[in-house]
DNA sequence: AAACCATACAACCGCGAATTT
DNA sequence: AAAATTCGCGGTTGTATGGTT
């Protein structure tokens, strides 16, 4: 449907987006403010689907976006993330200021996900190979009740957890960055981690 | 210098959930 | 209640760039 009425749009721009287009979009956001991307792509007069205009904005020129290098704290955040909640990249990004889940994503599997593998082949080859599963695999957004990942795993997250407080792989406390973003009010995620400073 | 390859990252796609009509 | 529309997420693809031969 939505294809559909994009594609009606007379010649819909694809690809890498122009200084000209993000100034644009930046303007045209800025005095109608975030939220209708149909009707911000109609009024900026971009020839961009709405899809497209959300993406950039919130990537990229969204105000307080940090860009370059991820520091080793945040690397480190990252890994024990993803450990806890798997490919929740919304999430994880959630608890890194200024980072975006498409960046955090790229970034894993560019980089950290070969670390990650690379640890973990070290550890299998000395100690018994652990579980991939994420410690809350069956996180929030599966009330979706897709993927069905959570079906064999009746986990006992709570006691799962306890495992985590020293990490194995790392053997450095989990920095705990005390923020909760304008998107979130309360995530039981969160909330988890928040009582075990120690993760 | 040119061809090839690997890597990093920006952007797109498809799907499901949430919201509106 | 049902259909239509919009939004957000995660997976995947495309492309620019740098390194190597």
């Amino acid at each position: 449907m939505e294809r559909k009425e994009e594609e009606m749009m007379s010649h819909v721009r694809r690809g890498l987006w122009k200084p000209e287009e993000d100034m644009i979009l930046r303007n045209c956001v800025e005095s109608h403010g975030e939220g209708n991307w149909a009707d911000i792509s109609r009024r900026s007069g971009l020839k961009r689907g709405g899809k497209s205009c959300r993406l950039r904005w919130k990537n990229y020129l969204r105000p307080n976006i940090k860009r370059g290098g991820m520091s080793p704290q945040e690397q480190d955040l990252i890994i024990r993330m993803h450990k806890l909640l798997g490919n929740r990249w919304s999430l994880i990004a959630g608890r890194l200021p200024g980072r975006t889940d498409n960046e955090v994503k790229n970034y894993w599997n560019t980089h950290l996900n070969k670390k990650s593998n690379s640890r973990k082949q070290n550890a299998t080859e000395s100690v018994e190979a652990p579980t991939d599963k994420p410690v809350m695999s069956t996180g929030v957004r599966d009330s979706h009740g897709d993927q069905g990942e959570g079906e064999e795993g009746t986990t006992n997250w709570m006691e799962e957890s306890n495992c985590l407080a020293y990490d194995d792989h790392i053997g450095s406390p989990l920095p705990l960055i005390s923020h909760y973003t304008d998107t979130f009010l309360f995530d039981p995620c969160f909330a988890f981690m928040d009582c075990f400073p120690l993760l």
